[in-house]
DNA sequence: ATTATTTAATAATTATGAATTATCAAATAG
DNA sequence: CTATTTGATAATTCATAATTATTAAATAAT
């Protein structure tokens, strides 16, 4: 007595709506026709409305019928819809990554990511935001992003990370600078010189690394200046105010009148990252993380 | 195996998604949880997609399920909507009725109801066309239009007429006419004056009726002009080009400089009737029609 | 006029599958 | 380490959709 309406009932309302014919709508739907005449009929007491009027042999639609028919035309054309885009969702191949990076990524590792998905899942969407290392961790730790792109190795618990791009170091000297591809052997040449060092906090360990490049060669460098922005460091060592030791490809990209001599020898070597957290259930992010380890 | 999503499941997702917990959502639906359980994994496995995570005592949507989520919101809103406005259709409270009419209905009967209509069913629309009598019948007969105002006594078949307004006869003349108020007894007095009439194929019924004025009183009236407009006959009557008999409440809504004799007299009288199909289902005509007769 | 055909509706029955009860495994709290 | 809470599974019950068989009414054909 106090049924509810289903969807069922919209599919067998719209095979009688368009064949206006019990029998001909019930063979369509692989139905009984006494079937379909209950389940419709059941509908109308349902809705407490007419939607057929069945008189002479005629079944035609009420005014209602006529309005119901549009509505459930619409619905189940959306819910079609919906399905479609629900799969594609639960596939990967379409919905957000909300991407985080260090300044360095952008030099080539997360345009060539955005190229590949564009060209792969064009109905992926990326949302980007440029962040310190820890900044990263603790947004991806709290579900505000999907994938960072840091320079560390360790990661909080629940985290996991994977190198995705390694650069050689190379110097950065003015260019009046009596230091040049020819007769520059060791870092030690330099031990004397101020040295203009990405700051600690953005990315202690990557700070640390570049520090371990001078202990090797036997000597703690005098930091001058500490930036977060390459062209920063750039800009001030055109000016004369100390060298730097950067990752070989920010050589790239950036408008500055400096050297740069590529250090190929020592063993130190700028890795970049990618970190998620490990119950992350975006199925676009893994498709996103699959595919940038196959550029 | 091969089942179809129905909007029960729908219902039941929003549960959960709401509460995120199965125990509280099967309560608030009042079934069991484990029917609960499965009919959410019967969806997944119908939709081919995890819409909930499940891990560790918590539940969570996925990004599938967030985005269905939405959908079903509005799916089931929309639903809501459609339910309501299905009744009120259903109940004449909301809809169209198309009516035709005479010019002459535009007097006072059609304005009435407009006016009735608007204040009582605000959601039900009218469309309005003037027609002669001739094709606001057929008009009906095709279904084109619901309801017509016409003058005429009988219909063919399948229709039914039902008078709605009854007015007198007034003689029209020009202003300097010798006839007037206090003067005139009988129509005979003008039975030597030219006569413009309605035409007869606008309104047959009609033009039989002004005839017969006239045989009662033992004249064939000599008839100068015919026209389809009230506008007209009185311009011609004040052109001095003939006099007119029309219903009385003609008098007003017209810039004219004539004047009216209302012969209350006579036995004829210009009768206005709704006309409609027995078995139009259109639920605002009837709702229309019952307004009219309280009018 | 009479019979045959086609329509949808009704009645009785069957079959499907949703919901229930009983139970379990896993995770967490006390 | 036990008690509690979580959702999932299994077996069973029950509601109800669907089927078959039939009927009544309306046309069409003879």
């Amino acid at each position: 007595m106090n049924y509810q309406i289903e969807l069922r009932h919209f599919i067998y309302f719209l095979a009688v709506a368009e064949e206006l014919h019990y029998r001909k709508a019930a063979e369509k739907l692989f139905i009984s026709q006494p079937g379909l005449s209950t389940q419709i009929k059941q509908m109308e007491e349902i809705l407490q409305t007419q939607l057929f009027v069945r008189d002479k042999k005629k079944v035609r639609l009420t005014p209602a019928g006529e309005f119901l028919k549009k509505e459930v035309e619409f619905i189940l054309n959306h819910l079609d819809q919906t399905k479609k885009q629900l799969k594609l969702i639960g596939q990967g191949h379409m919905g957000e990554v909300r991407i985080g990076f260090l300044g360095s990524a952008m030099q080539n590792v997360v345009p060539n990511l955005l190229v590949g998905l564009k060209e792969k899942y064009p109905l992926v969407h990326t949302t980007l935001e440029e962040l310190s290392n820890r900044a990263q961790v603790n947004a991806i730790l709290s579900d505000r992003l999907d994938l960072g792109f840091v320079r560390m190795s360790r990661v909080p618990k629940g985290l996991e990370v994977k190198p995705v791009f390694e650069d050689t170091f190379s110097l950065v000297l003015p260019q009046g600078h009596p230091i040049n591809m020819n007769n520059f052997n060791s870092i030690d040449q330099l031990a004397n010189e101020d040295f203009i060092l990405f700051s600690q906090d953005y990315s202690p360990e990557y700070y640390d690394t570049v520090l371990s490049i001078c202990e090797d060669s036997g000597f703690v460098p005098k930091v001058s200046h500490k930036s977060v922005h390459a062209q920063t460091i750039f800009k001030l060592v055109e000016n004369k105010l100390g060298i730097a030791i950067v990752p070989t490809t920010l050589q790239h990209g950036f408008q500055m009148d400096v050297k740069f001599i590529e250090m190929k020898r020592i063993k130190q070597r700028a890795v970049l990252s990618m970190v998620w957290k490990a119950d992350n259930r975006n199925p676009a992010l893994k498709n996103c993380m699959d595919l940038l380890l196959k550029l």
